[in-house]
DNA sequence: CGAGTTTGACCAGCGC
DNA sequence: GCGCTGGTCAAACTCG
């Protein structure tokens, strides 16, 4: 995949030393031990301005790398994804039986035939196999959301379009954020359920895990807002975060930034464009640094560091 | 007043 | 069998 076309990588630190000599060249200056000595900052401007480019090009490279690195990352993904949807009933014959939990391995269920299909359904597991018997033979998809909110924001409320009622909350043992139960209440047949926790390693990450199919088209349908997080009947879930464990997607909402309808697509989901794909990743990516306030103090202590050996 | 939320109690599965 | 834990229930409460 190639990144590198969509990006201007180079950094513009005001460090460009020609406009500087431009004005200089303007002033009358005659006496040549002050030539000289313009002289010699223009060789050392020249000089930083090497060094920089080289900074650059070395950013750059790091940058493809990341890129490449990233594309064989999701290959992967989608192979081992593909791979596992015939594998389920084997997984599960073979397996343990355990206690019914997603904690230990991160790991989540889906023991129905993935009728929605796709790349984005995945995670065959070895869990909950042969407990609860009882349970209906149509067990629940299971999907997990992860969504980015303000760090700030302590309401465990994840607004993927439809209407859920809160039925309990419950502190997990290992996690000390509260764990949010809701059901679909928008229609009242409706199985769906919903648990929702801030990650333990991560509290600005919102952890929603859906459990069940809607019976009922989505309430937003028709309506704009809302359109972000829903990924199909149910959110769709696809990671690259978790290569065993359930495909999980990350969102960001604390980004207030309004994106086309192609962009409400899961870009895992296969139909997407890989251009669209690409951009919508290299915006992640360019905002993710660009906020990240140790990235940019990094920068700048490198550079300004380059300029203090300079003198 | 109805819908939604909170929160303590209860239940069931699991490990020891 | 007991204790721990996650999941659910339901009464009390809040809010529009």
């Amino acid at each position: 995949m190639e990144f590198n076309g969509l990006l201007n990588t180079s950094l513009d630190l005001n460090a460009n030393p020609l406009r500087i000599l431009d004005e200089e060249a303007l002033l009358p200056k005659q006496e040549s031990d002050i030539k000289a000595a313009v002289k010699q900052e223009r060789g050392a401007l020249m000089e930083e301005i090497n060094r920089v480019s080289a900074e650059n090009k070395k950013l750059k490279e790091m940058l493809s790398v990341m890129c490449e690195d990233y594309t064989d990352l999701r290959n992967q993904l989608m192979e081992y994804t593909s791979k596992n949807l015939g594998l389920d009933d084997h997984d599960q014959k073979t397996a343990p039986r355990k206690r019914k939990s997603e904690s230990s391995t991160g790991n989540i269920v889906d023991r129905t035939n993935n009728a929605n299909g796709g790349p984005c359904e995945s995670s065959s597991s070895d869990e909950d196999s042969f407990k609860k018997p009882k349970e209906e033979q149509v067990k629940a998809k299971i999907s997990r959301v992860h969504v980015r909110t303000e760090a700030s924001d302590r309401t465990l409320i994840v607004k993927d379009g439809y209407q859920w009622r809160k039925y309990g909350q419950k502190v997990t043992r290992d996690n000390p954020s509260p764990r949010a139960y809701f059901k679909c209440s928008f229609a009242p047949t409706c199985p769906v359920k919903k648990k929702v926790q801030r990650s333990i390693e991560d509290q600005s990450i919102v952890v929603a895990t859906y459990e069940g199919e809607h019976n009922h088209p989505h309430p937003s349908a028709n309506s704009s807002s809302n359109k972000r997080l829903t990924l199909g009947n149910v959110p769709c879930s696809s990671s690259l975060s978790s290569s065993c464990g359930p495909t999980t997607i990350t969102l960001d909402l604390t980004k207030q930034k309004p994106i086309s309808p192609q962009e409400t697509r899961h870009p895992l989901s296969g139909k997407v464009e890989a251009s669209e794909l690409q951009q919508y990743l290299v915006e992640q990516m360019a905002s993710t640094l660009t906020k990240d306030p140790s990235f940019k103090a990094a920068l700048a202590a490198a550079v300004s560091g380059k300029f203090i050996q300079q003198k």
